[in-house]
DNA sequence: CTAATATTCAAGCTATCGCTTGAATGATGT
DNA sequence: ACATCATTCAAGCGATAGCTTGAATATTAG
């Protein structure tokens, strides 16, 4: 009565999929990838209900993604390792090259400004070095305190307005936020290029910064 | 009442992964991988009814993993490009080196026969050229017949017994079948070890070693 | 030991999924 | 136009997913 082994293989493999098919799952990962957390504060940070986020992290973990530990009263959920980003990724580009609904939404949040290519993780390490360029993290300033690129200047999206007139307009700027599947610096872009400034994204976000082994500091 | 851009994005994402999380539509892929199909070859390949196999096919073309045209009466389907099988063989690649339960399976493939490491197809391209190596394809006739690796034996699991006896022990061979999914070429490892032969099964199966631009015959 | 806190479990509800069946649509050949 | 073949659509069914609510289970503090 035992199924065959290639029917529970792929059972396997789909539940490494359909981890990733619910988008609360997604945000929590999101999340995750930002540093390790309690099951209270993914709850805070997504919206979701105590109970809930418990129940997704569960899927998660049950399907690898994530791994958890106890730290005194609280569960500590993190990413297993590098690969869920990856996979995470990959379903991005996948996303975005073949579903022409995510070419739209992308399109819409430039807002009729250009959108210029993303500036690659390795161009900014350049960049850096030669000190000719300023960094925006415009994640909220909780994640900013768990670590940033070095050098990069926190604001949040709502004061994005009053800080752009104290930007060198002949300096290039580039924001990042939480990673891939963040929307603000695409936001910031736009805000910051209406105004008139050289300003581009970052390719990926803080996870991917850490994950290539450059520096963060807390 | 239009949705958030970000939530939005998250829905297509969480569409990409919801296509794959269904294994009914993994063998379908595999399937596809092999070279276009219609639907009516895709149902008698996967054991699905043609009504069913249509709906499966459809939530992957919205998904954008694979893409079809009309020709004739049939509608042909094929992977939507190389970023498929990527994300195939990534999601496959997470369940092994997460999931316990990928571990006990893939150990009970090998039977208690010690399974030595896949050949990297690189490998084999150079034992290849050398002329030292069997290869045997123990895929089903007719997807040898649609383009096989140069060289390669088609040989049923079934005659498999039959054969060991002419194979040269002295001899490596490679064996390989559709994919990373496919366990055929496990299974055949296995019994070719147990006769004391010395069998490895390649990395990947035919649509890796094509996607690497390596010669195929039909 | 008891109280307080963080997380998980369990039950219930609605919406969706995967599958089946039977009818409708599209393209081709006579 | 008609018949034929391949595919898709539509309706229906049982099973499951995602969310909520309220109770149960650790773990620490007093």
């Amino acid at each position: 009565m035992s199924i065959s082994p290639k029917a529970a293989l792929l059972e396997e493999y789909a539940l490494v999929a359909r981890a990733l098919s619910a988008p609360a799952r997604l945000t929590l990962l999101e999340q995750i990838a930002q540093g390790e957390r309690g099951v209270e504060a993914l709850a805070d940070k997504t919206g979701l209900t105590i109970a809930n986020t418990s129940q997704h992290l569960q899927a998660l973990r049950r399907a690898g993604l994530v791994t958890s530990r106890r730290a005194g009263k609280s569960v500590i959920y993190r990413l297993s390792d590098a690969r869920t980003l990856a996979l995470m990724d990959l379903i991005r580009v996948v996303a975005e090259r073949n579903l022409a609904q995510v070419e739209r939404i992308l399109r819409g949040l430039s807002d009729g400004a250009d959108a210029p290519e993303p500036v690659s993780r390795e161009e900014l390490a350049l960049r850096m070095a030669e000190g000719s360029v300023t960094i925006l993290d415009v994640r909220p300033a909780d994640e900013f305190a768990m670590g940033h690129i070095p050098g990069a200047r926190n604001v949040a999206l709502a004061d994005l307005e009053g800080i752009a007139a104290t930007l060198d307009p002949g300096t290039e700027i580039v924001a990042y936020c939480r990673g891939p599947y963040c929307v603000y610096a695409h936001q910031a872009i736009t805000a910051l290029r209406k105004r008139g400034l050289n300003a581009r994204r970052l390719e990926g976000g803080l996870p991917e910064w850490r994950e290539d082994g450059r520096l963060v500091t807390a």
